[in-house]
DNA sequence: ATAGTTGCAAAACATTTGCAAAGTT
DNA sequence: AACTTTGCAAATGTTTTGCAACTAT
């Protein structure tokens, strides 16, 4: 769950890099080389991800620079903190999507090939809104999982073609 | 995720307990004490609750019949196999409501003080299988979790009282 | 210099599993 | 008797934490 942040002015010209640089400094942290890294690494395309498959893609162990398991678990919280990414659960894990400057949406999540579809729905934003008034619940967010099977694998049946992973 | 279970026709009359027996005969599993200790646990209230709640409220360790860790999570994936409850994943834990003879619904989560907030929306239904519908997706179920503060919690803003517990 | 940050290994959790003993049919 | 179930302890998988060394400001 994102918490509320407060950075004033949602200037949405600003870069990610922008916007987190900006989030560290009114917190007093520091932006370094792994952060920089890690912001490239999840830039760098439009997926949704877990820290494990982010760690898997980073330089080796071996190499120079590296960056230990611990880190990115902390600098992926702090993205979530700065509004950059938006987590939630999948089976056993913690998943990360863009968020900052990405439109809200949900997702429809296909269990044999664990891809996660994403849909934007105006109808569920007003449904939220008003079991929320009923109830007189102030929102934070929501999170809405359709899950089943996708086209693909429905089309690809027995044939135990593998769809595209979900990286 | 319940996986889809043919026991035949779908008597409503059936008690939990007996739709449990007739699941176990047909998968040739046996019925115990254990099993019907915590059948018994678990029906006696319509609450949310996970694993380790359920564990506390059953007979210290010390005493005769003290069912294990282990068995408490063998049991209560066999009930979710059996369509006697619904999991699904909260912060780190899984937790269970009761699903047969229960109305498909959805919830409030009240992220301070935990309480689940049970509610019903044909709407929702409608919009879920149109989403599908467009996609081309079969779909196997949904969750939407609506996550924000509770009225009660509203109201005793920094009054710093502690709501009823979730259990 | 003064904090925040890092990697490592160990800890913390929630859940599962191997196994020999015990219980059900 | 045949096979499932149980409790225990150990294993698992994911995420967090303690800490000394390191780094950005």
């Amino acid at each position: 769950m994102a918490e509320e942040n407060s950075l004033g002015s949602v200037d949405v010209s600003q870069s990610p890099a922008e916007r987190f640089e900006e989030f560290l400094q009114s917190r007093g942290k520091r932006m370094t080389q792994s952060k920089r890294q890690l912001l490239d690494q999840v830039y760098s395309c439009h997926v949704h991800f877990d820290a494990e498959s982010l760690i898997e893609q980073l330089p080796a162990s071996s190499e120079a620079g590296h960056i230990g398991r611990a880190t990115v678990y902390r600098v992926l919280n702090e993205f979530v903190d700065a509004g950059l990414l938006r987590e939630f659960k999948l089976d056993g894990r913690r998943v990360y999507e863009h968020d900052y400057g990405y439109p809200q949406h949900d997702h429809l999540y296909c269990t044999q090939c664990q891809q996660l579809i994403e849909f934007e729905s105006d109808q569920l934003l007003n449904l939220v809104n008003s079991v929320a008034r009923e109830r007189r619940f102030r929102v934070s967010g929501h999170r809405l999982i359709i899950s089943g099977i996708c086209q693909t694998c429905r089309q690809s049946k027995r044939r135990s073609r593998k769809p595209v992973d979900m990286v």
